[in-house]
DNA sequence: CTGGTAACCAAACAAGTGCTTGGTAGGCTA
DNA sequence: TAGCCTACCAAGCACTTGTTTGGTTACCAG
């Protein structure tokens, strides 16, 4: 049942409970729904794990710890700024290809989560994915690549809104590439907000 | 604590309900929680509702009811393909307006509760929606006035997304009116999807 | 053979869940 | 005055929840 030969217990239940928090939401799934999908009994869990928040803590703050390194690798290179957008958007779709679960996770149960103490660096992912976007936006204008009579504050929501709630519809190994998708959305988008 | 002088005592629990579901999700909201919101004490509820179910269930219902009014409304009348497109993105911007509690909670549990025979309406007004955006679709590629080189599929995902998770940060009474997000985001869209 | 360790079981606990039951208070109508 | 109706309370029930505890099994190094 491991996905691969050296993958530890510990991860595997790792992986089996974000794919049930990402399929049924975090507080809709139970103790008992992860043992049960790993063959073992609820208590079983706690020899792995504090608790379930620990478990889902500890998905979330892998996850997020990739997704804004290579955010930061795009902002650092030397791209122009019409390439980095584009870059910014194939990376969204490539990250729900292949951490589908941990992006369904934060999009649908960052809300709740970000209610107790131990969560509040969800809100600061989120204004720091925020600061990555009006960055490359504004780079846009400057460069003279994006039409500047758009609010660009919500040019950002409408991107992030569209490309990360993707998660929703996107199967990975389906007919749909990540690269394809991409493909698509920024050929609406950047003959959207670019002039020319 | 009436919206208005004349609706019924039922209507207000109802909304209050809504309020909650939205909020926090239909799960996640207790029959304690509807009811301390009201001021009453939770089995009083069963009093005016058969369940918990019974109230979500109505309010989606007569929410669909109106929305997919509207959008026949749209298809009958004999306005030109590009306008009646921007017709059906000004009406959900002004429906998350006007009935966010509403979107809010089909946009977050329709997945869960479509797992019940009693909901399985959900998918039927999922396939409603995907089947009027696609003749919208059509009829402006028929008409010339939407590139044909775009997966139609994907531009229908594109836009679903897009004018319906904006629930997530849209505030009625806020800074933001409904018509200004729809300008913004038709300003984009069309461009990016027309030629010319 | 010994000791230690990782993984798990079996059973229980307190808190919270949706819902039921029998009753009560106040107002309206005949 | 009597009967009925709407709205609610008070108390509880059966079930599910996350978590705890003490014990068991298989394996591996010395």
């Amino acid at each position: 049942m491991p996905e691969t030969a050296a993958e530890s217990r510990r991860e595997e239940l790792l992986r089996i409970a974000a794919g049930l928090f990402a399929e049924k939401g975090f507080k809709n799934t139970t103790v008992r729904d992860i043992a049960d999908a790993a063959g073992i009994l609820s208590g079983s869990l706690y020899h792995h794990f504090d608790s379930k928040e620990s478990m889902v803590d500890e998905i979330l703050v892998r996850f997020q710890t990739e997704l804004f390194g290579r955010y930061d690798e795009i902002l650092a290179s030397d791209l122009d700024a019409r390439t980095k957008i584009e870059q910014a958007v194939r990376l969204s779709f490539e990250t729900i290809d292949r951490r589908g679960p941990e992006v369904a996770i934060f999009q649908n149960d960052a809300g709740y989560l970000g209610n107790f103490d131990r969560f509040a660096y969800l809100a600061d992912r989120n204004a720091q994915s925020r600061q990555v976007w009006m960055t490359l936006l504004t780079e846009g204008i400057e460069a003279g690549v994006v039409r500047k009579d758009l609010d660009i504050q919500l040019v950002y929501r409408f991107i992030r809104d569209t490309v990360w709630v993707a998660v929703r519809w996107y199967r990975p190994g389906g007919d749909l590439t990540p690269d394809h998708v991409a493909d698509q959305y920024l050929a609406i988008l950047l003959e959207g907000i670019t002039h020319g």
